[in-house]
DNA sequence: CTAGGGGTACAACCGGTGGTTGTGGCTGGG
DNA sequence: CCCAGCCACAACCACCGGTTGTACCCCTAG
């Protein structure tokens, strides 16, 4: 199936005739008849019945159709998500189940006229080489990681004040625990596999390792935060951090316990950075409404690296 | 941009590296790397950046990558839609905006796992070849209509009752009634282009003349809805019916009345015909689906045509 | 009944797209 | 420093998909 056979499919249904749908597609009839033949021969089944006066669509034909419609619309969206210029807003975030990613689905939800992109960049670096390029809008980061200074024409705001929660299996020392103080993770076996060096979440966790005395493992390659989970859910001695906004897709009666750390509970700062002259319509749309949903939190009781930007 | 493209561009940024993807195609190298940078060109943007030890997307095609899963699950279930076995549900109504579209929407909403195709036939003729053919699964019809008995294969049952309504403009004698007795339209200008000769819906209408002294004019082509309720909207003496399920989108001030008939009321009856032996698991869900929220009207001070199955 | 017009399918031909193999260049690791 | 691994370029060739020319079918008008 070519799209260009599924093109000429639409305008043949549309004229009734293969001529006229040869004409507007400035190509021969016998153009139009073969690549509706080779189209037919390709989906196994009969899309017109040819009569003296034109060609009409058969049941089957009808039932094409609007597939083949949604198939051409896909394909302009594909086509306009990379097109320079009055593409898709393009917002980069750190994982698929984080917060940010609950933040866009709420500006979705919110604006379901604008279209958006979502990608997902490793570090900082590049993302901001791609917000000055042009290639990418907005950035959801941890601003102000000491020796990552940003540039001048890099603007951003704080959005959002993401809680962190320690997930453990069912067999885990904690893991009856209704909260557990931060002080009281000192000793256990914390693992988050993935912390790359040089990250800004990467640094959060070192500030918060050396200042509370825990011990994160950072060892093994990440598997996915499903093999992860899945680890956890299984080892009596391991736990995570894990973003108390995440949302958890996960079977029921597996066991794995969230639990809410205090004294204080460690948040992380989330801002949303764009370039100062980025003239996307909707990035202005995506700021009024992060300003609009995102009311301040109390920031008594928790704690954030000191490099953190203020709100 | 062709689709065996785009499904090398998946299986590339899938695998990481041309080769691999490759050999999952059972195709060379460099045929993969000839159909990304033919891709490229036609994208103008750049998709991967080639490395000593495989190919990463760029940040653009992080953004192409779910548009190009998403078009080749549309393609997948466009192909489905005509495969011979196992294919959607597919479902004949009379017009898209009629009572049959409303109680597929309704049952869409109830069952979004069921793949549903909805086309429309002219006359009954061609709904029971192709219910019997196999090449239609159910059709939404009036059953009963005089010399036209169904054939033992062809199920059927009374799915719903729909009140017809009449459609006015503003400067209509009758626009600002708050109901209509039937016998009132008699001596006014009905005009219903598209009524078919031989249908049921047409035999329908006639009786209902017949019986009420009305007169229906059915000249001239049918050039859509939007174009019937136009020249209503803007003609004063000119009225037409319309299904009381109807869902109009209309622009506002338009001024288009809908008056309840009474005295009777007539109702249309919808049935929906199926064929006895469809093996089609979601036939029998919709047929339930239908059976529980279709309740029976009262039928009191209605009228249908003598002919119309029983409910 | 026949002639004509409008419509589609088939045949023959041909150019360019898209596959192949062979090869060279780049890069990171031993 | 060289080798291994991977991608791009070149040359070649088959066949897909376009073109023109023509046959055939059906409906309609005279």
């Amino acid at each position: 199936m070519d799209l260009d056979t599924v093109r000429t499919f639409v305008a043949a249904a549309d004229a009734g005739r293969f001529q006229e749908a040869a004409a507007e597609l400035a190509i021969s009839q016998q153009a139009v008849s073969k690549r509706i033949a080779a189209l037919e021969r390709g989906l196994g089944v009969r899309l017109f019945t040819r009569t003296a006066r034109g060609a009409e669509l058969t049941i089957d034909g009808q039932a094409f159709l609007p597939h083949a419609h949604e198939l051409l619309r896909v394909a302009e969206r594909a086509a306009a998500s990379v097109r320079t210029g009055h593409r898709p807003l393009r917002v980069d975030i750190l994982a698929s189940r984080g917060a940010a990613s609950g933040l866009m689905r709420g500006f979705h939800r919110a604006h379901p006229e604008i279209d958006l992109d979502v990608v997902m960049l490793l570090d900082m670096d590049t993302a901001v080489a791609a917000l000055r390029s042009g290639t990418l809008d907005a950035s959801f980061r941890a601003v102000g990681a000491p020796g990552r200074p940003l540039p001048e024409d890099i603007a951003y705001v704080r959005v959002l004040d993401e809680p962190l929660e320690l997930l453990t299996g069912p067999a885990h020392t904690l893991a009856g625990a209704r909260s557990v103080p931060l002080a009281r993770l000192a000793g256990h076996r914390i693992w988050m596999p993935g912390l790359t060096p040089g990250t800004e979440w990467t640094a959060y966790y070192d500030d918060l390792v050396a200042e509370f005395g825990l011990t994160i493992e950072a060892t093994g390659p990440n598997f996915g935060s499903d093999a992860l989970l899945d680890t956890v859910a299984d080892t009596p001695a391991l736990a995570t951090f894990m973003g108390g906004h995440t949302r958890l897709v996960w079977p029921a009666g597996h066991g794995l316990r969230r639990i809410p750390v205090t004294d204080p509970t460690p948040v992380y700062p989330h801002a949303l950075l764009w370039h100062r002259d980025n003239p996307h319509p909707a990035l202005a749309t995506l700021r009024a409404h992060l300003a609009a949903t995102t009311a301040g939190h109390d920031a008594a009781g928790t704690w954030t690296p000191a490099w953190a930007a203020p709100r």
